[in-house]
RNA sequence: GCUGAGGUAGCCAAGGUGGUCACGGCGAAUGUUUGAAAAACAUUAGAUUCCGGUUCGACUCCGGACCUCAGCA
């Protein structure tokens, strides 16, 4: 059996090349690998396929989480992999699809985080502290390497160490023990399509969607913190930006989010880049047929 | 047309007795990624409107041209 990732930056057509991709396999299923679309009602904001869009194709990982709380990597990893395995033993094919490339590796490369839940109280009670020169003392080993001035990696390399009163372990991996096919979306002039789906979904009510979420009791804070269209339409139901610097700042925002996105997949040699669907398909009739 | 203010990077902009000038923000490029990852960070590139004068030396002082803004006509 073999598992197939689709990934690829923002408005890049994920979601379409994974449907064409499950139809055309027949005997597939679809696992969401994106760090918003896991929270229930936040759907217009983040993309997130319809029902009829499905075309019946079950999908994953969608809707497994309050968005008053924070879904982390972890929950995401473990869950993510019960859910490959399940598939699996129906004999379907998995089709990992997303744009979190983060939550994608730590799913198939198997990486084993140390198993120290975040604390949010300490993280408060050591915020203010020169935390480089905290880390430094308590492991200078890590503080080696970690971003020097980045306190949110500071803070958990710290929390890491105070709670289980050890170094930073270095990171184990434990890869899925299926060969993998990555299939990664080229496109070299994305803006405009951001600019247009941006313009779209407002269309379609996502103004509506954050003044529902914001009812259901999401604070502004946490809205802003939740990024991108959430945190600009928060700013902007505020009354913080007026409605023609959100759509700008927005479309800008969320530019540089696929060329941040870019970055990480630049890394990885293993993925395959297609154009459109033909190309991948070429891919795909090679490895199943 | 007159009077006043001003022209510093793609944009916004700070300064300083004339001495390698050149703060910062946005934007750009590149990158990092150990439980917030749509997060959080890092590195790099880039400028004195033009012409002349004073001076050992001008972004800074003087004169002119051009442009912008405000007020007056």
């Amino acid at each position: 059996m073999k598992i197939i990732v689709i990934l690829g930056p923002t408005a890049s057509g994920k979601t379409d090349l994974s449907i064409k991709t499950a139809l055309y396999l027949e005997k597939a299923e679809i696992i969401s690998a994106d760090s918003r679309q896991v929270y229930k009602g936040m759907n217009l904001g983040t993309g997130k396929i319809t029902k009829e869009e499905m075309k019946g194709i079950p999908h994953h990982l969608l809707d497994v989480a309050s968005p008053k709380r924070k879904f982390t990597v972890v929950q995401y990893q473990e869950r993510a992999r019960k859910a490959i395995k399940k598939i699996i033993k129906r004999d379907n094919v998995p089709i990992i699809v997303g744009g979190t490339g983060f939550y994608i590796d730590a799913v198939i490369k198997g990486m084993i985080f140390p198993s120290v839940p975040p604390d949010y109280r300490l993280r408060k009670e050591i915020e203010k502290e020169n935390l480089f020169e905290l880390l430094k003392k308590l492991d200078p080993k890590r503080a080696d390497t970690i971003d020097k001035k980045n306190p949110r990696r500071l803070i958990r390399a710290i929390e890491i160490i105070l709670k289980t009163k050890k170094p930073v372990p270095e990171i184990k991996e434990k890869p899925l023990p299926y060969p993998i096919i990555k299939i990664g979306i080229k496109n070299d002039n994305l803006p405009p399509l951001i600019k247009k789906r941006l313009l779209k979904r407002i269309e379609q009510g996502m103004i509506e969607e954050v003044k529902r979420l914001r009812k259901t009791g999401l604070s502004w804070k946490r809205l802003e913190e939740l990024g991108l269209e959430y945190r600009y339409l928060a700013l902007y139901l505020q009354e913080k930006i007026d409605y023609e610097e959100m759509i700008k700042s927005l479309a800008k925002e969320i530019e540089k989010f696929a060329k941040r996105q870019m970055t990480w997949f630049k890394r990885d040699k293993e993925i395959i880049w297609v154009k459109n669907w033909q190309e991948a398909k070429k891919i795909i009739k090679l490895n199943f047929f």
